[in-house]
DNA sequence: AATAGATGTTAATCTAGTTTAACATCATTT
DNA sequence: AAATGATGTTAAACTAGATTAACATCTATT
């Protein structure tokens, strides 16, 4: 059980007493995944809110013609979840795999509604929590429609070359909204221009 | 001052007591803005979190190349803000305009931020409203990806139809992603196969 | 009522990114 | 070491949507 991780990124944002950090630790889950297991599946409500010890995750949308879209690869630190699934509970609109052994702590719906009760602070984490989720998105959103796919690539492997080493370029070809043929030709383009 | 509809729209939320109701009003500003006004400007702090009383603003980025992309048309009982600059304080990326004379009530980050340290439970209200503008977001995403234009436009029309009557085929066209001569193609295409 | 500016349509040409398909490379299993 | 499956590359043909440009319609102002 190694909870520490968790404690330390909390303690960035809200301090907790020892009998807060002991009720919260009360209300967790550790869960160990192996790699390709679901830990949200499209259609069924996400149960819960999970923060990565070790491992990594891609969150993805499949769409009608069985194409997988990926939003979100998540590592050590973060948080993974279908969010708006989780908030609204309601089915997930996209499927949270390991894409390596994944260590993780799991808050259930349940538990952090009583949390906030108990511990009204966790309010406050909560909110930036989303707050940050939310500007990500957003900014997304913005790049998707202002750059072009090369644009979008280089932002990529320099804003997060740590997973840009650890995933499989099919996998970034389908975070970036190309085929991982076209990905294969951008890569090729910038190469030579070097 | 027509501070009503305020008043419902946060009671769906949280309750507040009336000393709590009489502070949180001593808090905020009412302001009327006229047709082609800005809220808030690309570059520039978003200095405040806006709900509308009464008119209409679109949100957009500018990009590069000087084009409007159209993230959101907000009206009457919505909110309207570069909320991702206003939560982090940090320049805007969007431009919030005003494309009817809008009368609305503003908070500022400052009084927020006060009003959440005197009624706390405020916190759990722009929680749940961070949340859904979050959603709302993610939703976006998706569609942007797994459906065509077409289909983009139809659900538009479907879920906003007072928008759709509201503001112009251009504008549309902006927040559908696409040019106006191809919203134009595709409205002809769907008069003809009917 | 005439002009200007904002909005909408149609059609031809163009391009970023897709599709398909053939082949290359690498790791794992038998 | 041979076979299988997962990953990556290259190139040709194709398509959704963009661009350009000419024209139509509708306001609002003088």
């Amino acid at each position: 059980m190694n909870n520490k991780p968790l404690l330390d990124y909390i303690n960035k944002y809200v301090n907790l007493t020892i009998e807060e950090e002991t009720l919260l630790l009360s209300k967790i889950v550790n869960r160990n995944y192996l790699k390709n297991q679901y830990i949200v599946q499209q259609g069924e409500i996400c149960k819960s809110a999970n923060f990565i010890i070790s491992g990594c995750t891609k969150t993805f949308h499949m769409d009608l013609e069985g194409q997988e879209h990926i939003v979100m690869f998540s590592i050590e630190d973060w948080w993974t979840s279908d969010l708006g699934s989780f908030i609204t509970q309601t089915p997930a609109d996209f499927n949270v795999q390991c894409i390596e052994n994944t260590q993780l702590i799991q808050f259930t719906f349940d538990n952090l509604e009583a949390l906030y009760k108990e511990i009204p602070k966790l309010e406050r984490l909560f909110r930036k929590i989303v707050e940050r989720a939310f500007v990500a998105s957003q900014k997304r959103i913005i790049r998707n429609f202002s750059l072009t796919a090369k644009e979008r690539y280089q932002i990529f492997k320099n804003t997060y070359p740590k997973i840009e080493q650890r995933v499989p370029q099919y996998m970034i070809a389908s975070y970036l909204g190309v085929t991982k043929e076209f990905l294969s030709k951008i890569k090729s383009q910038i190469t030579q221009n070097q």
